[in-house]
RNA sequence: GUGGACGUAGCUCAGUCGGUAGAGCUCCGGGUUGUGAUCCCGGCGGUCGUGGGUUCGAGCCCCAUCGUCCACCCCA
């Protein structure tokens, strides 16, 4: 049989629904902070990634989508979302002497192996601000992600966690005397910190190995590194959060796999979908636009891990209303069926908002009721010989004991309007 | 890329010691005229993931392969 291909998923409509609740709460509480939406490619030059995202990286070494294109160039279908977003506003100069708040939304490619949480196309909202330095945005964009759970209603099941890692000197300096301390002890560190040692030192501080955790242990420790910008920085984001009441816990294990972070990092995580942890992450990245040929611009921003946040709703609401339709018009007689399709789109002009399906097919009314009940229709309408002839159809609640009645098409609106609270 | 578990009807799953497959749900039809969800009766539906092997005989044992899930790595 034919199938979608690995890690490829298809959301049916019962899904659907729910990812648009999620996706357009997001999007109002972004609006409500005037972040403006841009629309970006998914394929970008191959390029873009490997300077933006970091030649060093996990991402680009064995995870994008890339292909030649047919007249030779190299492409690839994006992997995340802020390379493409600094590359589109320096091209149509957006970021030139001005700052610039925007958001996106939208799926993104890698190649690894899926797992819960975590596939090969996936999708990001991602939130993105230009040309502000100070620690006042870093924290802006950490509210947003509490409004976010918030109006979720999966606050309780997220926490924030945030380090810094200083300026690119600080990391230059920390990346060395890390290096410098684990090199002789390369013996006792696991197979997979031993290979990091050359090429990514950084990311050994987040390895789950015992042994090497104990190596760890008398490790040098980043924040003696910082410099006093960095540090007065760090406590300006701090103190704001206590000041709004956002919680969180300095993790100094925190580094982020992606080259172009600077100072501020921060990840809100949950223990309640298994292995994937993190539901969105962020920080700032003022040397990424310059790298990407603008001009020097502090910048910082998130993303959030949009099928991750649905499996989150759903493991605190459970399943949602399945109904497809408001209105069932049941049609008992063939030659009625342009009547009945009249007569739908009568109330659909009538009643905005309702979903009206009209039966189509045939079929004896008995079936057609049971099509009405299975689209989760609350009311039925019935057009059959007396009903054209009276220009009245019948109309039956299928969730009451209620009479049925027949109405005009006006009285029909009326009692719909009427009947339906929400 | 690595490890583990699992692939039987559209879905969820049984299938004993190796003897050429079952249930529930769904779907379709019926229970006399134009009334759904419940109930009763009947029916459709399977190359047991795929390909080899062992055997008189394989859903079951062996090998390979593909796929799914979970975990590692890494990440949203």
């Amino acid at each position: 049989m034919l199938q979608s291909i690995r890690g490829m998923r298809d959301i049916l409509p019962g899904d659907a629904r729910r990812w648009r609740i999620v996706e357009d709460t997001l999007r109002r509480i972004l609006e409500s902070a005037a972040y403006e939406e841009l629309q970006l490619p998914l394929l970008e030059s191959t390029e873009l990634f490997t300077r933006g995202v970091g030649e060093g990286t996990d991402i680009v070494e064995k995870e994008m989508y890339s292909l030649t294109d047919r007249d030779g160039d190299g492409i690839t279908l994006r992997p995340e979302g802020t390379a493409g977003c600094v590359r589109a506003l320096v091209q149509h100069g957006l970021l030139f002497n001005q700052t610039q708040r925007v958001y996106y939304t939208g799926p993104m490619f890698r190649y690894e192996r899926p797992q819960k949480g975590r596939y090969r196309q996936f999708y990001q909202v991602g939130a993105e601000a230009f040309g502000l330095a100070g620690p006042d945005v870093d924290v802006e964009l950490m509210l947003l992600g509490r409004r976010f759970w918030q109006a979720l209603g999966v606050e309780h099941l997220v926490r924030l966690e945030l380090n810094t890692l200083g300026t690119p000197a600080t990391r230059a300096a920390f990346r060395a005397a890390l290096v410098a301390y684990l090199e002789p002890l390369r013996e006792r560190l696991d197979e997979d910190s031993r290979r990091r040692l050359d090429r990514n030192p950084l990311r050994i501080l987040d390895s789950k190995d015992p042994g090497t955790r104990a190596v760890l242990a008398r490790a040098p420790q980043l924040p003696d590194f910082l410099d006093a910008d960095s540090r007065r920085h760090f406590a300006n984001l701090t103190g704001m959060l206590d000041e709004l009441g956002i919680a969180y816990t300095v993790n100094p294990a925190l580094v982020r796999g992606l080259d172009y972070y600077t100072q501020t990092v921060f990840e809100w995580v949950t223990d309640a979908l298994g292995a994937q942890g993190a539901v969105c992450a962020g920080g700032r990245y003022d040397g990424l636009v310059e790298r990407l040929g603008g001009k020097p611009t502090p910048a910082a921003g998130f993303a959030v891990g949009l099928d991750r946040l649905v499996l989150l709703h759903e493991a605190v609401h459970g399943a949602l209303d399945g109904a497809a339709a408001d209105v069932y018009v049941c049609v008992l007689e063939p030659g009625h069926q342009g009547y009945a399709l009249r007569l739908a789109e009568k109330l659909r002009a009538g009643l905005p908002g309702f979903r009206i399906r009209v039966h189509a097919g045939g079929g004896k009314l008995k079936n057609q009721l049971k099509r009405a009940d299975q689209c989760g229709a609350r009311h039925a309408l019935l057009v059959g010989d007396a009903e054209v002839a009276d220009d009245a159809p019948v109309l039956k609640d299928l969730r009451a004991d209620l009479p049925q009645r027949a109405l005009a098409v006006d009285g029909i609106i009326a009692a719909l309007r009427a009947g339906v609270p929400d």
